[in-house]
RNA sequence: GCUCGGGUGGUGGAAUGGUAUACACGAAGGACUUAAAAUCCUUUGGCCGCAAGGCCUUGCGAGUUCAAGUCUCGCCCCGAGCACCA
């Protein structure tokens, strides 16, 4: 007897599978498609901790049971491989990015390799290969063709450490997403993408799709619709209006005065009539010292500034009232200006209160819409600053020529990212790539028509190259568009998408908005890029916390696999707990899988040509097929697992099983520890593995997922609880289908009812068929 | 404050309104062993009881129902998202 030794048989099959190409997708056939796909990594230097693979492993699971369901699955994988992390040891080591990105994609390789995923490597990309991102450039120039893209000037969100601007999604609670650092607004010059040209659409059709409700909820409030009315307030004496965005028009007779945000433009237009300009200039030089957090704090009390000179008028009641100035109200959001009702709303109180301004009760009135307001539609959502002052990124492919932009033409893509002496940002808010003049600085046209010209030194953001990458997968080597329409009809969309909700408000926003653009313009027959999410529950540390260097509590996926094989990592990673749950991870538990295994293990030996199932345990067989069928379907791994562990426990006991009965659970158990099960399924020398060997087919990772019998579910004997006032009290086994009567004297003659049946009245008796009967006594 | 999840043994967790605590870990006892590990067997929600048995138990409090972890209402706690967004 063979003793199991995971070290010896994973490798082999890792081998077998790889040789024998059995996990390459194709691109046309008979088989209905399935496209299955993970949220590609960032090759950190740290390489994978057990969390990362949690995911990676589920799509394994569904994609290796899809296949052998009769589909024609595609389960691609690549790297996401620009952004900061590459770029700062590239600057501490005084390395090229390049280098540094390749050695950590390897050791990814090999980390995801000897977990056994099937991934079809043959269609592999990576984000900074310019193969690869000659089509993101290729995206930002048919953006800026259609007006999408545009640069600004507008105050941005700068992050003083990483010495980059960044986008509102990168900021959290007015810190720097990456490092922590609280960021400041600034204006510079930046390329921003509209998409907030998409954000109504991208509001609706949150709509269509099979996501989880949490990750739909974070991109409704991040879109943060909201419908309302404009309303001008004329000035006294002045011919400007100031435009007002409230979503409560019919509290507009209350309205005691009106506030602009420190940056309104308005305020210098006014500057002549303003008596007391020193102090506003005063507020608003203070406002613009201030960070994000500080100035959105609720807790802070409200300031503001009087405005002298000026005053507006409540077009609904004709009355004076004065103008303020505070930073309360935000100049990036409506039209930066709001009228006051300190009746109606809470802040508008506080400072009415603060600064002594009249609160005046009203009668609500929504009637006022028609009569002083225009009806809009606002969204909280902002265009999205899709530029970086830092080097490890796609350059944007536009030329200036002091005036005007001219972008480059297709064949001249991709432009290269050139090479650099140093990596430090020059922190002027230009890119390393600014000190290369050579690059920086072409020239255009030949001869009298010459002319100098200047690249576009800064680069594009970490979220360019993944807002696009799942259609690569589709055709990753076409040279000749982005992706071949065949194929890409062919393989439509995602039909399931695996990854971290962390995702929310970032990577899946920004990759619905291209994926939206890129149907408009005709690249894409779809209008949505994923049809299902799954989100991953974090697998945390033993202590509870978030798994991090920091904490000392990482556990790498490498040793668990050394100790107790790939398959054991596998199943306990499914077993864990609901897969969209966050679950520390407990070394303890793992040896409960690993005992499975072994228990399967040993099942082989007991093989027998003689063996002769009970109906009984049929019954479980037929069970556990269907029941590890549609709980894959379902992710609900955790208990496919379990009702496994069951019926492994059943044939323990057993004398011998039928080699049949065995391979029908080998299958079935080969999409979670395909390991084990291959080298079992070998061993057992199946006939058809015998007949195909050495066509590839022997493997069971090709066979055919086995059917359940619906006859062989159906017991003839049932267990029948009986209950007296709901309190189970007895039972007793029974054909299906006893009849109420039969089963009501069957119980009554039990002794341990008629104990509580003594003396009472009966009132009422509920019999569910084959379950229960309860007797309802007084 | 608004929105979305969640709260079940010592631990991870299971349960179409129908036997709460499946499966696994841990723990206790036993078999095997010179011994240990591994393996196997038994027990394992709490309280009362020698036992038979009884009572209680899914964050707390009500309600609906023959029957509630599951449905309804109110509250508490934990996690996530959004938030001076007018």
């Amino acid at each position: 007897m063979q003793p199991y030794d995971p070290a010896k048989i994973e490798k082999k099959w890792q081998a077998v599978w790889e040789k024998k190409k059995v996990f390459q997708a194709q691109d046309s056939g008979k088989k209905p498609k399935y496209y299955i796909l993970d949220m590609f990594p960032y090759p950190s230097g740290e390489g994978l901790h057990v969390g990362h693979p949690k995911g990676y492993i589920a799509t394994d699971v569904m994609s290796r049971a899809k296949r052998m369901q009769g589909f024609n699955v595609l389960h691609p994988m690549g790297f996401d491989a620009f952004g900061l992390p590459a770029e700062n040891y590239a600057i501490a080591t005084k390395t090229n990015p390049d280098v540094a990105v390749k050695k950590n994609v390897a050791r990814f390789k090999k980390q995801l390799e000897i977990i056994g995923l099937d991934y079809d490597w043959s269609r592999e990309i990576n984000t900074t290969d310019p193969k690869y991102y000659k089509w993101t450039q290729w995206i930002f120039l048919k953006l800026l063709e259609k007006g999408l893209a545009y640069e600004s000037n507008e105050p941005v969100n700068w992050c003083p450490k990483d010495k980059t601007v960044l986008s509102n999604e990168d900021v959290e609670n007015g810190k720097c997403e990456r490092c922590g650092t609280v960021v400041e607004k600034k204006p510079m010059r930046q390329w921003v993408l509209k998409i907030t040209a998409y954000a109504d659409q991208m509001l609706k059709d949150l709509d269509l799709l099979d996501w989880p409700e949490a990750i739909k909820e974070s991109q409704r409030n991040w879109i943060g619709k909201s419908e309302g009315a404009e309303v001008d307030f004329k000035m006294k004496n002045r011919t400007e209006v100031i435009k007002v965005f409230t979503t409560r028009i019919d509290t507009l007779m209350g309205a005691t005065y009106v506030v602009l945000a420190p940056e309104h433009e308005l305020i210098s237009k006014l500057k002549p009539q303003i008596e007391n300009w020193e102090e506003i200039e005063k507020y608003r030089q203070e406002v613009k010292k201030k960070t994000e957090i500080e100035r959105t704090n609720e807790e802070k009390e409200k300031t503001g500034a009087k405005i002298k000179g000026v005053k507006a008028v409540n077009p609904a009641n004709g009355e004076e009232i004065p103008i303020w100035i505070a930073d309360y109200v935000l100049n990036n959001y409506g039209t930066g200006a709001i009228m006051a009702v300190p009746s109606h709303d809470e802040r508008d109180l506080a400072f009415a209160k603060k600064y002594n301004l009249p609160i005046k009760e009203i009668t609500l009135d929504w009637s006022l819409l028609e009569k002083f307001g225009k009806k809009v539609v606002k969204f909280k959502l902002r265009d999205w600053v899709f530029s970086r002052q830092r080097y490890w990124g796609e350059p944007i492919p536009v030329l200036h020529d002091g005036e005007n932009i001219v972008p480059l033409s297709e064949k001249d893509l991709p432009l290269e990212l050139p090479k650099v002496k140093s990596y430090e940002p020059s922190g002027t808010g230009e890119s390393p790539l600014a000190n290369i003049s050579k690059w920086v600085n072409i020239k255009i046209g030949k001869g009298k028509n010459a002319k100098m010209m200047r690249r576009e030194t800064n680069t594009m953001p970490q979220w360019a190259g993944s807002s696009w990458y799942y259609l690569r997968y589709m055709d990753p080597k076409n040279n000749k568009a982005l992706v071949d329409s065949k194929k890409e009809k062919y393989w439509n969309s995602v039909d399931m998408y695996v990854g971290g909700a962390e995702h929310a408000t970032r990577h899946l926003i920004y990759a619905r908005f291209w994926h939206k653009f890129l149907f408009d313009i005709g690249v894409v027959s779809t209008k949505e890029p994923f049809k299902k999410l799954q989100s991953v529950g974090l697998i945390m540390g033993a202590d509870g916390r978030k798994m991090s260097k920091r904490f000392g509590n990482v556990i790498n996926p490498d040793n668990i696999i050394k100790t107790f094989g790939a398959d054991t990592l596998r199943v306990y990673e499914m077993f864990m707990g609901p897969f969209d749950q966050a679950i520390p991870w407990g070394e303890d538990n793992i040896i409960g899988v690993r005992r499975f295994l072994e228990r399967v293990w040993k099942l082989q030996f007991k093989i027998s040509k003689t063996a002769k199932a009970s109906e009984k345990f049929e019954t479980l067989l037929h069970k556990t097929i269907k029941k590890v069928g549609e709980d894959i379907e379902s992710m609900s791994f955790n208990t496919a697992i379990s009702s496994m562990m069951i019926l492994t426990n059943e044939m323990d006991k057993q004398k011998e099983i039928s080699k049949e009965d065995f391979g029908a659970f080998l299958k079935i158990l080969s999409p979670f520890a395909p390991h084990i099960a291959e080298e079992i399924w070998a061993n057992l020398g199946n006939p058809t593995s015998q007949k195909l060997r050495g066509t590839g087919k022997a493997l069971i990772a090709t066979e055919s997922w086995p059917e359940f019998d619906k006859n062989k579910i159906i017991e003839d004997k049932t267990n029948i609880v009986v209950q007296i006032n709901g309190k189970v009290r007895a039972q007793f086994e029974a054909e299906i289908g006893i009849s109420e009567s039969e089963a009501k004297n069957k119980a009554i003659s039990m002794p341990e009812v008629q104990k509580w049946l003594e003396g009472k009245e009966v009132k009422k008796v509920i019999f569910v068929p084959n379950k229960i009967i309860n007797f309802v006594v007084l």
